[in-house]
DNA sequence: TATAAAATTGCAAACGTTTGCGGTCTCATT
DNA sequence: AATGAGACCGCAAACGTTTGCAATTTTATA
């Protein structure tokens, strides 16, 4: 027969005293004195009581639990920002529930609404790349919950947001392959939606400007966030008459996805064709050649988003919302 | 002013109703007409009604929440077992609360408090490097929670245990070395006190042992389990008289780390000397040479392990706690 | 038409806390 | 001896649900 955890009221009964009495001692309110308060909490320890956060909750009519929600979390980039996250709020004494969307817009839409039922304190969120809508947002608004966006943000909210620089770092990016003398550089984008496929193609397009390199339409092409979309995005670029020299990917995954059949069809990084990606995985680092990239800071921007969050928790309804934009840093290797 | 949610008497009020006939009505108790049914779904619907999980959950003395604790959050092997972990609580109802030790055996305890103050329905368990007392495992005994160890698991506690054969995944490294002709065999072994390093210890042992392979104890080293453990592992392996011609990492990441060493000091792999990692990290199959490695099906284990924890706390106290042992493979590349 | 049965709803208690308010007791001060 | 001030503690209500039971209404049967 399961046996129910001791409560405040097994205490009291136990000490012949009253529950409210003993939940004042096990918080250290000054009107219990210390002889009880001794009491207390030595026959707290000794039978393993442990607060019942349930009944805290319900009573102070708030939790303890920070939601997050992302695409997937085995992606190196969510992980990391995952890890960044419970850093803090562990250590503002908060929990967090996890949940992923699988890219899909419907989950995203029944996570917000399991997170609104579980009473969250606030939501940490990152979108996925099929949701063009944001109803389930305005919900969250009008329920005044504090959530903050992270990387993949929603521009027609209104809310906090912690991103990257895309468009500086896709830049940088372009403007260092021009500057090494390529000539033909194409761009294997992202869903055009997502505020970060865009900003990286504008950091493309501005860096081709500057440098008066007429934009070739062709040299562009659209595709997902994953290994594949790189492979299907590099054959869509072998169609053309003429190979580009050098190649911005979105992306790490998609970078990499270009790379190994770059390297099956028989050409060489750099010489025949560079390669340039997004994110700074660690895998970048130890292919052959190593790739050049720029750099994401993943954890910081789980840690920014939660601080903010948290911030946002506390301060009630009079936060103004902010948007924080971290640095990028090109990472030269060998692929270009 | 912050808007409290919409609960349940406020629904009644507006219906004149009671509040009981309203909770029947939501969940569709056969007792209430369906007329009455109706105006209260579409009235709940539009006032952004959404069930507290929280006093739900107080009522029903079990909440809807699975604990995860584990070492980091970003190591690969781990976000795709969360990821795992996700997939099944979500299918099943369940939503998941992750918290990282950061391989500090106190930050696990105080996890496993919190968790025990949030009234999870169960926990997931992966130990950390320092973890090796269990005090805070019997308290989830004596608490009757269910709870199910995952990879890096508690020995001397009684409980379901989800791993990878790790004695079969080394030794058929090992058996694979010596049959592709070396000799001298190393390997970097991880903390004494896991199981998962003893395993894969023992494995390398008996593969020697069956091949009648004399086992020289100066080339077993113990480090722990990140990249500069692997660098530090191959640094005292140079100290050698005579280097060994090749080696089994206890995991990839020590497999990494040795491999950027064994390049840096002009080494050839497979050549001078071979490697052979563990758990198939995405990243070995890129790397040059691309890395001889044993499968590990990190995401399946979470599945399986968040499988067999719900299936537990369906069953209530008479459930037999089960060890499962998924399938490692021998995945050959080019470092051997 | 009376009565039983079925259908529908409401009352009130409970889950484990927290907290405003009031009560009792002990002492020191007039 | 009367008064007041602290010090310490308990009562009871509340948080948003669920649910056994009783109460009420409707429908069917005799």
């Amino acid at each position: 027969m399961k046996k129910n955890p001791v409560t405040i009221k097994d205490i009291a009964k136990s000490l012949n005293i009253s529950p409210s009495t003993v939940s004042r001692a096990l918080r250290d309110h000054p009107d219990i004195s210390t002889q009880t308060k001794k009491r207390v909490n030595s026959l707290a320890e000794e039978m393993d009581y442990h607060p019942d956060s349930i009944a805290q909750s319900l009573k102070q009519r708030r939790t303890n639990l920070i939601g997050v929600i992302v695409p997937e979390i085995k992606h190196n980039f969510f992980s990391a920002a995952i890890s960044g996250i419970e850093e803090i709020a562990y250590k503002e004494g908060y929990a967090i529930i996890v949940s992923q969307s699988n890219e899909s817009y419907n989950r995203e839409c029944v996570n917000v609404r399991a997170l609104i039922s579980n009473r969250v304190a606030g939501l940490l969120i990152s979108i996925s790349q099929t949701t063009e809508q944001s109803d389930h947002f305005k919900l969250l608004e009008r329920q005044e919950i504090p959530f903050v966006f992270f990387d993949r943000v929603c521009e027609d909210i209104e809310a906090s947001k912690v991103v990257v620089d895309d468009f500086d770092g896709a830049f940088k990016a372009v403007e260092y392959l021009i500057n090494s003398g390529y000539k033909r550089i194409a761009h294997i984008a992202g869903p055009k939606h997502l505020s970060i496929s865009q900003c990286r193609l504008n950091g493309y397009l501005s860096a081709l400007k500057k440098h008066k390199i007429s934009y070739d339409e062709n040299l562009v092409v659209y595709g997902g966030l994953n290994e594949e979309d790189g492979v299907k995005g590099f054959h869509r670029l072998l169609q053309l008459d003429q190979l580009p020299d050098a190649l911005f990917a979105v992306n790490d995954p998609v970078a990499i996805g270009a790379f190994e059949k770059i390297k099956e069809h028989g050409f060489k990084i750099p010489e025949d064709i560079a390669l340039i990606g997004f994110s700074n995985n660690p895998i970048t680092r130890l292919i052959e050649p190593s790739l050049t990239t720029v750099s994401q800071p993943a954890y910081e921007v789980g840690k920014r988003a939660a601080e903010l969050l948290i911030e946002q928790i506390k301060s009630g309804e009079n936060f103004i919302p902010r948007k924080e934009v971290l640095k990028t840093e090109l990472i030269v290797r060998n692929s270009t």
